[in-house]
DNA sequence: TGTACATCAGTGAACGCGCGTTCACTGATGTAC
DNA sequence: TGTACATCAGTGAACGCGCGTTCACTGATGTAC
């Protein structure tokens, strides 16, 4: 066998995938060893419980979602004097890196989990509500230093509006799947930065 | 007892529940009849089998959702003879409407559906697509109706328009019982509604 | 009006398999002295 | 350098319960003649 990753990470791996596709009640803990080729106490080593694969899986999930954004929108405010630019450029890499998924976004964790929170104990559902709460905070600060500069053209909150970026991924995620039509994903995510475009843009 | 609904319709109404908040897979038979006090022959009896419950649970889903939105886009633009003010009164009520959900939109069958496809056959999975589909179609025809007598404000295709609304929806209902925050939802489609403003409204 | 039959809305008991979890154990590698 | 012990990454067997599904049966109501 080559270098491979850890077992750890290859379970983690086989159990998003399952997640994904049928629901975490439904993807068990039989089939994910069949795939890894370990037994189920191989299994139960890794993990103390179901519920700890549960929170090891939303935290690895979180964290890379987190390194993305920072990569997409703190490098294009750096590269970018004017936050507008700048915000404007982020969602466009954002978009273009969604429409370069091969087979499409895979899905969001969050929301399966959020369509299952009756099976998680307290602190993964706590993990969940956070991760939505720091996105909130990340895309308000942004639009914030953008309204100072450029007064919006309607009167909305802009705490509404950071919201909108979440509702953009996670509903362009659902359409998406459900049509069967990866790209819509990325249109979606254009569609926003339209409306980002008219309501702050003097030139627009 | 009372004068009451079938008991098919109060197992659906269970069923409807224990999927929005655990999932297909992990919402159970056994926990189902024993809510709706029958026996497990007597679930088989209206059910041939699970699959079976998973397709007549989303039909009823879509048949209500078809009447939700026939009365509140089909009246407004009935009682408004321009369409783009039609359409943003439809968008009010619908927002309105979400608002008045006593304990937030409990959730929507078709993301659950989405997120659990391989659950379920190939009948039950092209009924959630064709449903998405169908929901760009009737946005799509309205929003050509607006773009023909109000140019719009930004090059952007219709039918990523008309997506819109499906997105906005189904990422607001995730956006809303991730954080716990009902209004979110409610905010989300004003949002929308801000943005079909500023693009189409001459006078915004 | 009475009788025969059909349909409706279930009951009761049993089935075998899959599920998550536990427990005692093991061979390979690392560390202290 | 050799030995004792600890840690890592698992194995193997068993557990009891819950799962979806089947099958023969039943009492109440409806319909034909």
């Amino acid at each position: 066998m080559v270098a491979t990753r850890s077992k750890r990470e290859q379970i983690l791996d086989i159990a998003e995938a399952g997640v994904l596709t049928k629901g975490f009640g439904a993807t068990s803990i039989d089939e994910i060893i069949a795939e890894a080729e370990i037994t189920k106490s191989g299994f139960f080593y890794h993990f103390r419980d179901k519920n700890e694969l549960a929170r090891a899986l939303l935290q690895r999930y979180l964290d890379s979602e987190e390194m993305i954004l920072n990569q997409v929108f703190d490098r294009s405010r750096e590269l970018h004097d004017d936050p507008l630019h700048g915000f404007l450029i982020g969602l466009k890499l954002l978009s273009e890196m969604m429409a370069d998924l091969p087979n499409g976004h895979p899905g969001c964790l969050v929301a399966t989990y959020t369509y299952s929170e009756r099976m998680f104990d307290r602190e993964v559902r706590d993990l969940n509500r956070q991760a939505v709460q720091a996105w909130r905070a990340r895309f308000q600060a942004a639009l914030e230093e953008i309204a100072a500069r450029y007064p919006p053209r309607d009167a909305i909150d802009l705490k509404v509006v950071a919201d909108m970026v979440t509702t953009s991924i996670e509903g362009g995620i659902v359409v998406s799947k459900a049509l069967g039509e990866p790209q819509v994903l990325a249109e979606q995510i254009m569609a926003l930065r339209s409306y980002i475009r008219l309501l702050f843009d003097p030139a627009a």
